[in-house]
DNA sequence: TAGACTTATGCAATCGATTGCATTAAATAA
DNA sequence: TTATTTAATGCAATCGATTGCATAAGTCTA
């Protein structure tokens, strides 16, 4: 039953054509406001809502904006998306979002579909295994808008949402090493990515000016799994001389790795410093409270939103792609203190 | 540049009809293999792909599913999406993600939207504030299958997927009074939702069971706020007689509440036991670990996925409309053992 | 009151793929 | 060899909204 109501139904009951009733409900200049006035009542009465396929052929647009994600189910990715929903929702577009789960190849097919589904911009972090970046050409040729946020690469005419992680790296070893640490053992994540990559750098930077030797645990992929996390308390365990600090460049695993180590007998911070990377809430929840960088992730999302969306309306020129660069902050919390300091505060 | 290729531009270079090749796309009986072959091979060389607007109008489907969370920035929420999102994107469906952020108004904003927007199907976590829910009907009455999944309602031909909150509730209460609670509070949260009334429900009736008063703190809108943990905070110490238990619906403001006690010179388990609900990550992080009801989140999105999936494919019958309940589990931890029982775990 | 503009509307093509029905060609049966 | 079936393809309408261009009606001006 019910059919679905459309153009040709009202224009047929208001004896007007089918032109006639588009141009109204679009709100076009050229129609009388009488006219106007007939037809959205009717519209309105009649419950007729606009066939989005149709417009979308005839427009050749979607209202559509698609996100590629690692995965969704992260603190911070998920509070990313949500500025990012706020909005698209608010002017009016629909957002379709998948995730890569890390895998280049889901990447790759996430990018296909959405192309096919003919979304009107994408929006990207990038997955850990993405090395290459073709997926995306098909996109930057027929100048559908595309946006990079936190995890980035340099495409051309690609505007790119991130903080400077390099710094904030910089800034969170630098930390460390004014409570005294000189023994730092940094925990990065996948360093094809820009964003462990570039904390990794500010690290040894600061170890650099400092004057001190840095441990480069090679990298495991920390970001899917907390199984390494024995591991690695094993190996700050067995190394001599002792770290004194622990720079990890992930709240999550930051915290299991505290919790591990307390299990393991470690006072922290007196035995060993550490700090993380997000400030992700269980930061406060984890005793001691885990010093970190904090890092807007809903703000990130609402410019990312903001920008793509300057883009679509022409307001901003794609060809300046604008690179945006959030503030950071040192968080500093008991967990990277020395006791004297620490009692310090009330 | 680079117009898009059409069936037509396919259809010309090869001398057949665009019927055949839209057949020949769509893998069609009646098309010869070699035809097939041609067709596929210029298809894939020459990067066709099919405009899914033109596709839909046909169709009048869009390979759509569209979802309203309250929130997309939990970690229950965004657990259940990824597992939604991983089954969507297996058999090809593109998942449209929208928050009503608790919001009744937004709630029928996305609804219509989504309804707009074409979707094969909705699947909706309600909003605190809905207690009406005729913004649905324009989707039952056009037989667009709908599912509710946790925070759910009865709609007549409505599958919904949720877990027993009231055995839940009844359990966790249970639990704290084997150990030895007589006075516990239930901080709740909004009870227009089913979770949270249930899982109160749960509470009064163990209570009752077990010849205890509850008192009922009439439940403040917890859920988006943790503002209110000193004030309830407050209510605890200056209640008598004091409460020995504590069950929270829910796990992030249960931690908050623990930490904060902590911080007024409460000892938990001794003081007060407490249990909350999720089994959020972070119950394993606050100190001491949190007690709580697990839920699978994961799971519940890939039912939740397959069940829509399953009508969409009309392999399962939209009048049965099947009421799904997921397992849940008590998981004790330190925050609700009885000292002697804690140290019998090693 | 004719001519020149405006304003308001309609015609009809278009967007690209799908699909019921007709048609042709090839294969099989008689 | 002819009639009959089967397999392969094409024709053309359809999905519903948009939009450039044409046209009709109305308003002004001289």
């Amino acid at each position: 039953m019910a059919k679905r109501i459309t153009i040709y139904d009202l224009a047929k009951k208001l004896n007007v054509s089918p032109a006639t009733v588009s141009r109204s409900l679009n709100d076009h200049p050229s129609i009388s406001q009488k006219t106007k006035d007939r037809i959205l009542t009717l519209a309105k009465s009649s419950g007729y809502r606009t066939n989005k396929f149709a417009a979308n052929l005839s427009r050749q647009k979607s209202n559509t904006i698609g996100v590629i994600v690692p995965r969704l189910n992260s603190n911070f990715m998920s509070t990313v998306l949500a500025g990012i929903e706020k909005v698209a929702n608010e002017i009016g577009y629909n957002l379709i979002i998948s995730q890569s789960l890390e895998s280049f190849e889901k990447e790759v097919m996430n990018a296909k579909t959405l192309y096919d589904s003919g979304v009107d911009a994408l929006m990207v972090s990038l997955a850990n295994e993405t090395e290459h970046y073709d997926h995306f050409t098909r996109f930057t040729e027929r100048k559908i808008p595309l946006l990079f946020f936190d995890r980035v690469t340099n495409l051309p005419g690609c505007p790119t949402i991130r903080i400077d992680n390099k710094a904030a790296g910089f800034e969170a070893t630098e930390h460390l090493i004014e409570q005294g640490c000189t023994n730092i053992l940094h925990i990065a994540g996948e360093l094809k990515r820009n964003v462990y990559s570039e904390r990794f750098q500010g690290f040894k930077e600061a170890m650099d000016k400092n004057g001190l030797s840095h441990t480069s645990l090679d990298p495991l992929l920390i970001s899917p799994s907390l199984e390494k996390v024995p591991e690695i308390v094993n190996y700050i365990k067995n190394t001599r001389p002792k770290f004194d600090g622990l720079f990890v460049a992930n709240d999550t695993f930051a915290v299991h790795c505290i919790k591990a180590l307390k299990e393991k007998g470690y006072c922290i911070p007196q035995d060993i410093k550490v700090i993380g990377f997000n400030n992700d809430p269980v930061s406060e929840v984890i005793s001691p409270n885990l010093s970190s960088i904090d890092y807007p992730g809903y703000q990130m999302g609402v410019l990312a939103g903001q920008s793509i969306i300057g883009h679509l309306n022409g307001s901003i020129d794609l060809q300046s792609a604008n690179k945006i660069t959030l503030r950071h902050k040192l968080v500093i919390r008991e967990s990277s203190l020395t006791v004297a300091q620490q009692t310090k505060t009330p």
